[in-house]
DNA sequence: TTCATTGCAAATTATTTGCATTTGA
DNA sequence: TCAAATGCAAATAATTTGCAATGAA
């Protein structure tokens, strides 16, 4: 059902631009909606889809991110850890529009997740100053979680 | 006189974690302080660096960019270009706690920074409903540009 | 049929690491 | 004096590219 959606929803682009729809694009995408929230690099991509589509070369899930990122299917995030990661678009989630945010843990490196929409506020500040239209956003806040706070913590107090 | 401040904070900096004060770390340091706003590879400093310090090696740059950054006196940036990206600490701004984000165009290319500090509201928030204790963050806007947007206008209407 | 797409291997690019040598405290 | 830091070259890791073969329209 939900990835019905998405099957469809590329085809149409793919239409669109007069690219053509092969099962390598099909799968990647449905790869990505089934780890919704996930992260995932095209390495990690690739290996996952290994057991289901042995035949699948590395440099096409390299060449399909950038485009499924093209045309707005995929969301990109880049957690410096050297590599660029993705997730199914937020083009896909119920309502439209509240997104979400990583808190990224510089002492475990956890990554947090969070939501919010304060930045609506901010986007349309910005397209009336400086003229900017603003398609999409990353937000990432750096910092230590509660758990590692909390160790540091009694660390000092030995 | 500026660079005065950051020599001797790197200085006192360096000396808290009993490191050694040399003069490869002193010019990486004031070449960003050189050219605030300006977000250099680690391979441009190197470059930058060539004429008044010749024996300077790349690998060095990069372990000191990664130690500046560590002990807060220079700031991140990934632009998605491929590279990590310095500049001087916003710990060196006159004032306290201005901070500012990026617009990427996804046309032209182009970086246009911005300032605003909508930002310290949602890092309370963060603080009080997650435990997670931000220490830093890293926000971009990814669009057109004005002079994008406006281009784009006119070739439709022809 | 025909051109976009794929898979593979080789190339490229940013960054890291090992190690002998140098240098600051 | 002596561990920390450097420069160099080699290693690694992510991503891209060239190209012949394949496959969707």
């Amino acid at each position: 059902m939900e990835q019905e959606k998405a099957h469809d929803l590329l085809k149409k682009k793919l239409k669109e631009k007069g690219l053509k729809v092969t099962k390598q694009r099909l799968l990647i995408l449905q790869t990505l909606a089934e780890h919704r929230g996930m992260h995932l690099a095209a390495e990690e991509i690739f290996e996952m889809m290994k057991s289901g589509y042995p035949e699948m070369g590395l440099a096409t899930v390299y060449r399909t991110l950038q485009l499924l990122y093209e045309i707005q299917l995929v969301d990109r995030i880049n957690l410096d850890d050297g590599c660029i990661r993705y997730e199914i678009g937020h083009a896909f989630e119920g309502d439209s529009k509240h997104c979400h945010h990583h808190l990224i843990c510089r002492t475990c490196g956890r990554i947090i997740p969070f939501e919010d929409d304060l930045l609506d506020e901010l986007e349309e500040h910005i397209e009336l100053s400086t003229g900017f239209h603003v398609l999409d956003h990353e937000l990432k806040f750096y910092g230590q979680c509660r758990e590692c706070s909390e160790a540091s913590m009694r660390k000092e107090n030995t």
